[in-house]
DNA sequence: CCTGATGTTTGTCCAGGGCAGAACCTCGAA
DNA sequence: TTCGAGGTTCTGCCCTGGACAAACATCAGG
């Protein structure tokens, strides 16, 4: 038997209160939470403040940067040219407006959607409806698309191009992050009814899925996407939500037998955390089991990893599984 | 239009193939991999080797740390013991045994669930369940349940205890991480079946309700047993799902005119951020708006805050709802 | 038993330096 | 022009050692 002290004894915080009440009254963010919420390292921050010159935070009372909700806009939209393919050194001193430009020219090209369901004007009544935040409509619509086109489609065709309207917006101010929430909560609501009215599968060579996602990517929609993608497919998939440790995957991998270790990565995932992740899950994995990463981070196809195959579409999904079929 | 060049820019990363590859080899994890695997911070684990000699990692070609495999064990260990309210001058430089039977005291006390659906063997039971790795069953059982005895007997009797439980379990090392993801997901699953099936309230003045929690609370399952239990009781529900930074639950409120603003906290966040954070929100919320608080987190039951109404239990919530009603 | 003051513990932050490896650039040869 | 080899720059992570505020523990005095 513990002491009860000992069990009553809250987490031990790190440094606190008054800062982040001074904080929160100045509506200003410590480094950390900064680095929550740009996904840019609190190693990087400070390196750019030295080399670049931004950010430049002030500091608070105890000397500790505190950064400015401006400064943090700008870091999210700097955060997305990075992904983009821009380098540090050139984007990271512009001004605000210059990035912008940048935004529109780097966003702007390859329209997507033309060859969908919705099409471009779809694509934008949608992210109005949004912003329009009534979260009922926007589901009863896109509950009429899934039973209109299907769930491949639906994924393929409608989903998809949303996120990437959806981020775009979002990159662009466009979009405030609670109304990026509210579209994640409805589409993932839309692809769990999906889910379950996908029968299971009754063969029992059909292969078994393993989906998650590494410590550090909190996004699970792509893996709900996928779920659906693969269960269509006539996989057995098991999810095991977000945030799986390395090791855990291993685990599950073996205690479920699984086929395939399916994998979603979105930009805000620090490239090397992926390439070095897949890469060490692959040597821990049975060389039986498959890897497979797919989702919208640009690190998937720009390092590939030996023994892993990136997807750059749900759409690539199925000719995979076919493969596998063939080749026993 | 963008150079093509840019796009084609691999994101830079750090250092890494070669470090890692002869990590592998040596069976050895960079500082990096253990904060990722273990949830300690860079930071931490090196002023714990600073203050109390463990861990004592070997160092890698380049001089940079190197953790053994024991090592990660050892502080998954101590991990689970700082959570449970230890404090880590008494146990970090521990051995590993003295931390097991440490380990065995601390969890060994209250097996609540006398008075559940379930009851004690009951519980025992479905955590087998988990452990056999069983989601398809255990999905089967839950939603078995769920029908016999209601939404709100299901959320309140049946899936309140189990967390209990699957939580124990886990601190006392019986429950493995990704053993614990999947009972999430299978619940969320289940839950969120149920909260489709309840129909959308007809009346025109049933309360609004915003529900999410504060960035760096992960966990999401909270919120659906709350949104189950609000659902069920007329209220018009939209959840955010997890982590809205402050300011977007004040944009979110406003713009979709909620009642009440409902928070999920567990004991993983930081009692200050929870404290500061329910203050601040107070302020900046209007007055008509209720803010509402509930979860495991004991910082909510043992530093009120002024104007925040907090839950022990779901089964609270139906009370309040009548009293919102009677007075107005 | 409570209460306030004092000492201890603890996680995070800071500065500035160093480094490996990818990205980029230059330039000569085919 | 195209291509490859070599050198240079860029970039993010890691390191050391110091500091500090808040929370915890301890203890005297009422």
């Amino acid at each position: 038997m513990l002491s009860p002290k000992l069990l009553n004894v809250p987490l031990s915080p790190p440094r606190g209160t008054v800062n982040d009440r001074s904080r929160l009254l100045a509506l200003t963010l410590s480094i950390a939470a900064v680095e929550r919420d740009t996904g840019l390292s609190k190693d990087t921050l400070r390196v750019w403040e030295r080399r670049y010159g931004f950010p430049s935070p002030g500091r608070d009372a105890i000397g500790e940067r505190a950064y400015t909700m401006p400064d943090v806009e700008r870091l999210r939209v700097i955060k997305r040219l990075l992904d983009a393919g821009h380098r540090p050194g050139r984007i990271v001193p512009l001004p605000l407006n210059d990035l912008q430009s940048l935004t529109e020219q780097t966003v702007d090209q390859p329209v997507r959607g033309a060859d969908t369901v919705l099409g471009i004007d779809g694509l934008r009544a949608h992210v109005d409806l949004i912003r329009s935040h009534d979260a009922r409509r926007l589901r009863d619509e896109l509950t009429r698309l899934l039973s209109r086109v299907g769930v491949a489609r639906f994924v393929n065709e409608v989903v998809a191009p949303l996120n990437g309207a959806v981020g775009d917006a979002w990159l662009r101010g466009q979009l405030q992050v609670f109304e990026e929430h509210l579209y994640t909560e409805v589409v993932q609501v839309v692809l769990r009814g999906a889910i379950a009215g996908v029968p299971e599968p009754a063969a029992a060579d059909s292969p078994r899925v393993l989906l998650s996602t590494f410590p550090g990517e909190p996004h699970g929609l792509g893996l709900l996407m996928a779920e659906a993608v693969l269960a269509l497919e006539g996989c057995r998939c098991v999810s095991l939500g977000v945030q799986t440790p390395l090791w855990d995957l291993v685990l599950a991998a073996t205690a479920l037998r699984s086929d395939i270790v399916a994998l979603s990565f979105t930009g805000c995932m620090n490239p090397n955390q992926v390439a070095d992740g897949l890469g060490e899950l692959r040597t821990k994995l049975p060389a039986r089991v498959a890897l497979w990463a797919g989702g919208s981070a640009p690190v998937l196809h720009r390092r590939p990893v030996q023994g892993v195959q990136s997807f750059n579409t749900l759409a690539d999904l199925p000719t995979a599984l076919q493969q596998r079929r063939l080749q026993g």
